[in-house]
RNA sequence: CGGGACGUAGCGCAGUUUGGUAGCGCGCAGCGUUCGGGACGCUGAGGUCGCGGGUUCAAAUCCCGCCGUCCCGACCA
């Protein structure tokens, strides 16, 4: 492709509104062009960097036995209203009304749509299993769309969908999408880890992220200094401590504390560190009264605890709430619990002993709450937010923290779609049952982003040569000098007819805009023909990942393009 | 949606405080000189100053309303 005749517009500004690397540089190197907030018109150069995305991940779906397909974007409401993803995802769904004045909206994910087509098509445990997948724009009217291509409303999405005939099939369809994943990042060149998850609105239990490193990701996850454990921090648990000695236990004694309605309140007025502390919070789940407890130093993790009790919706205890039910707010204690309140407990809770809790009783408190002697709990569960420092659950190594762009997120969805519906197969017994399912979405426009994010300099871009746009830049750096002019030619040509992808800078601009372009649009290898190296018999050689230059002999210039390709990143 | 900022030529910005003929740099077009790291000279094109209303002899500038974009927070591939 002659760069003459690319619509390529670039940019020799930061463009003013991007403000992360990713979003200024594809701005900037002519990769897309904003047309409203989260939403974007991918130029010619963008278009080639993700069909090779997009191309990575089916040649990976399919080499998996997935099979492609393609369904609608425009979408009928009545199977999200069946599954309740209608109102669960409220604000976020792009909704619109036919003509009929009929409810559509643009997918988001398309499990409403997938779940009936299998079940109305294959409808014996023979046909399974099957997994479907297709690359489509998604649709998300986020609340703050930013960061360029990180967070948009519109973007590329490769969506797969397993179905099984029993829990067993669902977990090996799902282990083998996890290893396709893997080897698709990999092969796009990204730093990427898999961690533990939080499902989020797509629900279900066992689910997977794939992140890409980038400290301006917006997911935080932790990591064991081991590598053994990668989970994200709204899923990631510390290692539960050992049980505390429960021999010579201090009696309870209650104290005058005025005016600790809060932990550190408390530890300072005591002269104790917070982590002696028991913290009770308080929580309505549907009605129901939940205490959860967790060391003074801890913060309660809601996520956690909301997924422990979905459906029923979760929220924090109101002003009201305490009067009603008879609770001093700041001063709640787990001693008091009624009968037919919850408690439930972090883990962390029974490696201490002793606690100086809430006497549920303005500015007192009690020293040496002991469970069960002076408190029940009637679980034990993962429930405080993870922090720098805690220890890997898997073998006590230190978790670190670290920021990421999350590209790719895998589900376990059991029946948790296939119910409601109606989504069944009729099994071996003859009685129908609903499928088993897995889904697993790839953010393909992400991903490209993130490329973009890792893998750049203040230059410009610096692609990974699997998803470059083209895969060797030829750069004309004098168009006076006939030499010059037709070597490069030659050269481009050569390059051309053995199937290198080949972007050729044969602009009338000066070389030094030259250079700067092909700086910025990051092809991983680029080939200077100019007067200097005509009259020295050789065209220069520049490695984009690294700056490494060299001179070759014109007459073998393709090949060691070509040699130096292969070495590039 | 809450908090903050911004909107003037394709891009980056000044001008708004104190109302008085709309500017600069880059880019773009033509001619000439240059020609290996964003060259130089001359000439030129390009603007409903985000939109609507108001105040005024006069509004980019003051007032009211709206729209849009970005940043910080709650949601996600």
């Amino acid at each position: 492709m002659r760069l003459s005749h690319l619509f390529a517009p670039t940019l020799r500004e930061d463009p003013a509104e991007a403000e992360v690397a990713s979003h200024r540089l594809l701005l900037r190197a002519g990769f897309i062009r904003q047309v409203a907030a989260g939403v974007y018109t991918t130029l010619p150069l963008g278009v080639r960097s993700m069909r090779k995305i997009e191309e990575i991940t089916r040649d990976e779906m399919d080499a998996s036995g997935a099979q492609e397909i393609r369904m609608p974007i425009v979408l009928p409401a009545e199977p999200w209203k069946a599954t309740g993803r209608f109102d669960l995802y409220g604000e976020l769904l792009f909704k619109l009304t036919d003509r009929h004045g009929r409810q559509m909206l643009l997918g988001p994910t398309e499990e409403e749509v997938v779940a009936p087509l299998v079940a109305a098509n294959l409808p014996s445990y023979r046909d399974l299993p099957v997994n479907l997948y297709q690359v489509e724009w998604k649709y998300r009217d986020e609340f703050r769309p930013r960061f360029g291509l990180l967070r948009v409303r519109e973007f590329l999405m490769k969506d797969a969908y397993s179905f099984d005939r029993d829990e067993e099939g669902m977990r090996a369809s799902y282990d083998v999408m996890y290893a396709a994943y893997e080897r698709i990042l990999d092969r796009c060149g990204l730093d990427h880890v898999t961690v533990e998850a939080d499902p989020g609105q797509i629900g279900g239990g066992v689910n997977h992220e794939f992140m890409a490193r980038a400290e301006i990701g917006e997911d935080l996850f932790v990591e064991c200094s081991n590598g053994d454990y990668f989970a994200d921090v709204e899923a990631a648990r510390p290692m539960a401590p050992e049980p505390a000695d429960q021999t010579d236990l201090l009696p309870v004694e209650v104290l005058d504390t005025p005016d600790t309605p809060t932990i550190d309140a408390l530890a300072s007025l005591l002269g104790v560190e917070a982590r002696e502390t028991l913290k009770c919070v308080m929580f309505d789940a549907g009605g129901q009264t939940v205490a959860v407890l967790v060391p003074g130093d801890r913060e309660v993790a809601e996520p956690k605890l909301e997924r422990l009790f979905f459906p029923t919706p979760l929220r924090p205890f109101e002003d009201v709430d305490f009067v009603e039910r008879g609770f001093v707010k700041g001063y709640v204690g787990p001693q008091v619990m009624p009968d037919d309140a919850i408690v439930l407990a972090d883990h962390t809770v029974r490696g201490g002993r002793d606690w100086i809790t809430g006497a549920n009783e303005r500015d007192h408190h009690v020293r040496g709450a002991n469970m069960p002697r002076d408190f029940r709990v009637d679980r034990f569960e993962d429930l405080v937010e993870i922090r720098e420092g805690d220890r890997c659950p898997i073998d006590g190594g230190a978790l670190r923290m670290g920021r990421s762009i999350v590209v790719g997120h895998i589900f376990q969805l059991h029946t948790k779609y296939s119910e409601p519906l109606k989504a069944s197969f009729i099994d071996e017994d003859g009685i129908a049952k609903p499928f088993q399912m897995g889904c697993y979405g790839m953010g393909i426009s992400r991903i490209m982003a993130a490329a973009a994010e890792q893998r750049h300099d203040d230059a410009g871009l610096r692609w990974p040569k699997a998803i470059a746009p083209f895969q060797v830049e030829v750069i004309l750096a004098t168009r006076d000098h006939e030499r010059a002019v037709a070597e490069s030619e030659r050269i481009y040509a050569d390059l051309v007819s053995r199937g290198v992808e080949v972007l050729f800078d044969d602009r009338e601009d000066a070389a030094g805009v030259k250079f700067a372009d092909a700086d910025l649009i990051g092809c991983p290898v680029q080939v200077v023909v100019g007067t200097r190296g005509i009259q020295a018999g050789s065209v220069d050689l520049k490695l984009r990942a690294t700056g490494e230059r060299s001179q070759v002999p014109l007459a073998g210039a393709a090949e060691a393009a070509l040699d130096l390709l292969a070495s590039a990143p």
